[in-house]
DNA sequence: TCAGTTGTTGAACGATCGTTCAGTATCCTC
DNA sequence: GAGGATACTGAACGATCGTTCAACAACTGA
């Protein structure tokens, strides 16, 4: 159902190719829900609420201010992963209407806590502070969203694999030392 | 005109739209331009032949593996920067018309080119061998591709601080040494 | 001056879109 | 087994989409 806004985008996906992936009749559809805005409500929801909730980890409250960055990094790589359709989704929302905007902002939010964990890593010293604060927080998160654009299901590579080496490449590098 | 593609999604912007931004009326656009399609395997090719171009540059093919890798990275921020809303363009294509397919065919070739380039350096020890090639390669570039998800012409930081930056960070990492 | 190219217009086209609705099954409950 | 909720259908709706076209203006070169 998801997986249908995916592959063609929201906008080039029609409440047929929806009825057609659910084996129901476009009419059929609107029975359980209010219409294609509602329904991409519903996805987006929940890969921010996923999210959000990462934030509210123990290890990503607790602990040495890098070591909580690290966390969300992974974390947050896995919940990419796992709700990939989703997650997806809510990056390519582009603000069009109502519900893709508020979801823009619950994104913003969302990146705003991350800057903060990135700041404060910093402030203890433990994160290069030569590089602009705003710049390594996008940089950081943007390779983990980048991870949407080419992770498949049933791929080489499982969730942990993949968080596991965002979180090498971020934090000690490409080079060999 | 390209820009309208990038502010709504290419399927939500309807020749209205064009003929708004341009100044012309609806039936004058299709006076220079054969449809909508056209408009965007125009756009397409300006940021894949770009792309290509930073391959040819002396500095991918000549020198030491990881120096070529690195001149890559780096040229490959600046002109997705200076040619934001075209390769922005091109990230987003989901291949839904033959004129989409075809630039996700170019793009593949070009992604092979720079999987070739991370192996290089990896062969020759100058990169990290602890990461799968493929893994770090999609890492690396969806890292370079991210910028287009935030940076805004006019804003705090211009091409080249953001390609210094990604250069320093994918290489060397966030962590203090 | 005139023929021809080029640029532009407004109206209309068929197609497809998201959505609605009256009507028909199917099921659960008492 | 009667009655009401629930699930679903096919057909149609108004709107918008990309595109076409006959008509007209403006400019060009001979």
């Amino acid at each position: 159902m998801v997986g249908e806004f995916i592959a063609r985008g929201y906008d080039a996906t029609s409440m047929e190719d929806i009825a057609r992936a659910t084996g129901m009749t476009k009419s059929a559809v609107y029975h359980h829900v209010a219409g294609k805005e509602a329904l991409l409500a519903l996805a987006l929801a929940r890969a921010v609420d996923a999210l959000f909730a990462v934030l509210e980890e123990a290890d990503a409250t607790t602990g040495a201010p890098v070591d909580r960055l690290e966390h969300v990094v992974r974390r947050g790589t896995q919940v990419l992963v796992e709700l990939l359709p989703y997650v997806s989704l809510l990056l390519r929302v582009r603000g069009n209407t109502a519900v893709e905007r508020a979801a823009l902002d619950r994104r913003r939010e969302f990146d705003h806590r991350l800057a903060r964990l990135v700041q404060d890593a910093i402030d203890a010293g433990q994160v290069r502070a030569d590089l602009d604060p705003g710049l390594v927080t996008r940089l950081l998160f943007g390779t983990v969203n980048s991870v949407n654009e080419w992770y498949r299901p049933g791929g080489a590579h499982d969730a942990d694999e993949v968080a596991d080496a965002v979180v090498a490449l971020s934090f000690d590098g490409l080079r060999r030392h």
